[in-house]
DNA sequence: CATTTTGCTTGCAAAACGCAAGTTAAATCA
DNA sequence: TGATTTAACTTGCGTTTTGCAAGCAAAATG
C-alpha cells in the first residue's frame, strides 16, 4: 500500500497534478466517471485498458483521500462512486486533453466531429458533458 | 531500459496522453522546456523535484522518441533541447493544468494574477508564452 | 595540460506493478 | 430457504520500474 499523503514535492502547479494523477490508471477512472457514465467498481473493470483489482481499489482510495471522488453506500456493501465538485473540475484539462489527442493520435477513437465542435464552441461541450454528469439522458460524449 | 514503443492500451485519447505522459516525471521536463527556459540536461536536474540522472536520460530518450522533443547538437556532445510543434500543443493542456491547480491547492506557486488573467483571456496568454518560446525576451509565466 | 564541470551510464536495493487466486457479503435462483 | 452466482475487494508473489549513489568520458576552464 502506498502512503496516503506523499511528502510534495514542490508546490508547481504541474507536480501538483502530478501528485494525484502521475501514473498510467488514475486518469483513466475520472475520464469513467466523467465521460462514460460508470460508477461501480465492476464498471470500471471492464474499461479497454484492464485495469487490475488490486490497483483499483488502490487508486480509488487514493482518489477519495484526495478529494476528487466520493463514495457512496453502507460500508462493507457496493459502492457507487461520483466526481466532487474538484473532480468535475478537471473537465477543462480532459477536453484539452482529448484534443490533443485527436489532433497528434492518427488512430484516435475520438470522434471527428468532436474537434470542430470542440474548437468552435468549447463551453458548449463543456455545458453538454456537466449536463449529462448531473442526470439527464443526453448523448455521451468524446471517445 | 525500457521499451520505446509500448504496445497501446487503447486508443482512447486519454490513454493516449498516459502512454508519453503517465508517470510523475516527464511532463516536469515538458514544463521547463514551455515555460521555464532551460533546455539542457543539467538545467533539467536542477528543478525542485529533483529527478535522477538515469530517470531524466530515459524520459528525453522517451519524449524524443515520440516527437515531443527534438534535441539539437554534434552526437556524444552537449545537447540542447527543443519543444516540437507537437510538443508546444500541449500548451493549452498545460495551462489548464495550472489553472486547476491554482484554483485547488492553496500552497500553489501560482502567482495571484494568473487566474484572473487566464479566465479573462487565456489566448493572449497562449500567445505570450508561445512569444516567449520562440525567442523574445518578454516576462516569465505561471510559477 | 591539470582540474573541474557536464552529460550521461551502470549497479543495486526498494518500491510499485500486474497477474492469479482467494475471501466475504449481497443478490439471484431452485 | 438453502444453494449458486455475482460483485467488491484483499492477498501473495514474481517482474518491472524507481531512485539513490557511484562511475566515466568528453568538453570547458584555469
Amino acid at each position: 500500500m502506498t502512503r496516503t499523503s506523499d511528502a510534495c514535492r514542490s508546490h508547481c502547479p504541474i507536480n501538483f497534478v502530478l501528485e494525484t494523477f502521475g501514473d498510467r490508471w488514475t486518469l483513466l477512472i475520472v475520464r469513467d466517471l466523467m465521460f462514460k457514465q460508470k460508477q461501480t467498481y465492476g464498471g470500471f473493470l471492464e474499461s479497454d485498458e484492464r485495469i487490475s483489482t488490486n490497483i483499483l481499489a488502490e487508486r480509488l482510495k487514493r482518489l477519495e483521500a484526495h478529494g476528487i471522488i466520493e463514495r457512496h453506500g453502507p460500508k462493507g456493501q457496493r459502492q457507487v462512486y461520483a466526481l466532487t465538485a474538484k473532480g468535475k473540475d478537471l473537465l477543462p484539462v480532459m477536453l484539452e486533453i482529448t484534443a490533443w489527442s485527436a489532433r497528434h493520435d492518427a488512430e484516435t477513437n475520438t470522434p471527428p466531429d468532436f474537434l470542430p465542435a470542440y474548437e468552435a464552441n468549447p463551453d458548449d461541450v463543456k455545458a453538454a458533458v456537466l449536463a449529462q454528469l448531473d442526470g439527464d439522458g443526453a448523448d455521451p460524449v468524446p471517445d
